[in-house]
DNA sequence: TTAGCGGTTGCAAAGAGTTGCAATAACTGG
DNA sequence: CCAGTTATTGCAACTCTTTGCAACCGCTAA
């Protein structure tokens, strides 16, 4: 068995312990997306988690894709990423939260850890008395080496 | 006549350049949805927009609704602001960019300086190297008013 | 002032995501 | 282990936004 069978199987028995404390079902559906989204590893567009839990059971419907993924992100299982113009979604981190910046060039992903928004949000409490919510933050910009290689062409797949 | 009557005059007389400088036509359409935006004095939905518009001129299509907000997206016009899950749209800033803090309560949609992201995107760039779009950004949380009045029905309407 | 180029529009249809609803099936208590 | 309760699913219809395309019309040059 292999590291990531491990961290699969944690995966599942935290969110079978979410679900169940709030009182929502474990059906198969509801799991195997969730082990869908384990097994990737990095974060996932809808359609791809469609496409991957419907191989597994072909009665599968994009309807409950969307439905499961939002109840997984309420129950802080999964991590909402804004990609571009669509919402990925990947296994919340479990070691604390982090945040994203995203290269608007090449559409990578890069993690950004907590603290760097901790003086930004205490600003705003202190000044406006405004509360933001930060969990799950992502910030559109241009990578280091998109910005050392101007415009040429190709963008590259998504890093994690 | 107004003062509200000269700033949308000035808004115009703005856009109409931009328009022209860039090869954009200028087009009854397109002059229609900036003045139905410029005459609001705040933000917008796509579908206000559209509804006033109409109004005015019923061959008015949805679709040239959204590439003309686009469009003077594109040529910083327009500022668009997300408020809940739906994009809205205001005149930009003329006197340098703001930024909005978006109340997930009441929906209300409070200005916020340039000057208090720059630390973070100073950090950014130390970092990590990586150059962020800070350009038109929203963040969500809780503001003042609804932190104090704890879940008391009905959200207000949006200010600004 | 007019002809013509090509950017724009209106329409219709596609795509992405959400929602209502009846049938289904996961959980509970007996 | 079984029956009842009710959350959940699959489906279809719907909303919001984008896109392809032919007709249209704003602009420029003659």
């Amino acid at each position: 068995m292999s590291s990531s069978d491990q961290a699969t199987r944690q995966v599942h028995e935290r969110a079978v312990e979410s679900l169940r404390e709030q009182g929502y079902r474990l059906t198969p559906q509801r799991l195997l997306i969730l082990s869908v989204v384990a097994e990737s590893g990095g974060h996932m567009g809808v359609d791809q988690v469609f496409r991957l839990a419907k191989e597994a059971y072909p009665y599968m419907d994009i309807a409950t894709v969307y439905r499961t993924l939002h109840l997984l992100k309420k129950l802080n299982v999964v991590t909402e990423v804004a990609i571009g113009d669509r919402l990925h979604y990947e296994l919340t981190d479990p070691e604390g939260g982090h945040h994203h910046m995203v290269c608007q060039v090449c559409s990578g992903a890069f993690n950004l850890g907590t603290h760097y928004l901790e003086q930004f949000r205490h600003t705003l409490m202190q000044e406006f008395d405004f509360e933001p919510d930060l969990e799950h933050f992502t910030i559109t910009g241009v990578c280091s080496t998109c910005q050392s290689q101007p415009r040429k062409g190709n963008p590259t797949k998504p890093k994690v």
